[in-house]
DNA sequence: GTTTGGTATTTAGTCAGACAAATAGCGAAC
DNA sequence: GTTCGCTATTTGTCTGACTAAATACCAAAC
């Protein structure tokens, strides 16, 4: 049954897989951005197919797949006769790295960040605790580099800003926890808005090193305690940057 | 643009939707289950389009569907001329109820089931804290249905497991944050193992009432520590018992 | 021998049009 | 008023052809 050859070529970050520059991809991503900044509420039905893939100018089929990809996340249901409709919010799956993505297309509520937010603060220190115990020689190498790119490049560049996000991916992935590991993408979507609204500021941002460093030495001391004290600080002084954005914002 | 009418029709459980009667939805199925029980290594290849649905006895577009929506998530990837490839691991959304589903129909590992559990762990004492404080008299409403039904049922009907997964839904619900409750379904996926477990040992299990009564006492009074404490053991509590079961299993 | 560049081939992607199946809603019969 | 069955509408499925992307291969140049 099995055919190839597991290359193991992993690593590499191809943000996409380039399934957005297909036609099916486009589409759900026109669809999916429109249902979660709200142009379509849940319960509203959507043009049936013939109509719609018109309007589209794409083939039925094209526009099929969309809808099998919205509706694999939750965003739509279909059924014969009653026609594809938009599911209630709480079926969303709103930690999927794509619905994310088109979350934050349009600028996202302050409460779905304040949620995300509230989110790191209850995962990432026990995340931590947990890599203080487990991580190996490999992952702590991992973390190690992260931050000393992210020390060279600062959050101004895109190259510290991925740094950043692959330092918290590595301390995720030491707790050796899948089920846990698959959060990464939510909580790199608040890592990543934490960065932009510092930026938005214009102020000179206030060093993020330190608290790094010191998550990372209970990491590597084995402190499990210590690690979780210290990525709360990290994730709390994050908050506070947004939060106070936020409201200089207003 | 809108067309209808959200007529707010919720609360059923509908537990699919259907999906899976349709035939894009059942072929994803079996080749979901057999991509996350190891049948499929991360790296190999699927068969071409043209083959694999001749195999499989579909049309090709069928096929592809079913392709579509394991590609959304995140279980393949496909590209022309390579062929579609089951994605690494950890690109998985373990924690779609689809997905959940698949690992459970044949036996989840141990190690995963562990994991589950830790994050069970993590999220709902902070969760039951939250609804603690955020909690409206609906909510808690809900809560006491479910418990009140939990009680006469008792664990050992479906209709008491379902109003056990109930409670829980319903303090993930009201901690009002939208990330967090999505991982409802992934707790719920643990709570029915913990069910599962306690009733293959064939033991007359425990009952699980007191704790579920005290967690609802210090949500009820507005207590997010005493919340937090009693979610701590109840979690705790079933953690032990699938623990007992797996040790006494081998 | 090594590199480079173009081309052939394989695969998913897209399209068009027909027919099947399900079902919500309506109207007739009771 | 209630039930039953029909019908119109919508998604679901199928077929077969064509398009476009990506790789592998081979030949030419160095």
């Amino acid at each position: 049954m099995r055919k190839t050859t597991g290359k193991a070529r992993d690593g590499d970050l191809a943000r996409d897989g380039g399934s957005s520059s297909r036609i099916h991809g486009s589409i759900a991503r026109t669809l999916g951005v429109a249902i979660v900044s709200g142009q379509y509420a849940p319960g509203d039905i959507l043009n049936n197919e013939i109509d719609a893939s018109e309007q589209l100018k794409v083939s039925r089929s094209a526009y099929r797949e969309a809808i099998r990809i919205l509706a694999a996340k939750g965003l739509v249901e279909s059924r014969p006769k009653t026609g594809t409709r938009v599911s209630p919010r709480h079926r969303w799956s709103l930690l999927d790295p794509e619905v994310l993505a088109w979350l934050f297309e349009s600028e996202p509520t302050e409460d779905f960040l304040k949620g995300l937010y509230e989110l790191r603060m209850i995962v990432e220190p026990a995340a931590a605790a947990l890599a203080a115990q487990r991580r190996d020689d490999d992952q702590l190498e991992r973390m190690r580099k992260a931050l000393i790119q992210m020390e060279h490049e600062t959050l101004a560049t895109e190259a510290g800003q991925a740094a950043d996000r692959d330092f918290h991916d590595a301390v995720l992935e030491a707790t050796g926890n899948a089920p846990l590991f698959t959060l990464s993408s939510g909580i790199g979507a608040a890592v990543r808005w934490t960065t932009i609204f510092k930026q938005r500021k214009r102020e000179l941002p206030r060093d993020p090193m330190p608290e790094h460093w010191k998550v990372f030495d209970a990491i590597a001391a084995g402190r499990p305690d210590q690690a979780r004290l210290a990525m709360e600080r990290l994730v709390g002084l994050a908050l506070e940057d947004t939060r106070a954005s936020l409201e200089h914002q207003d």
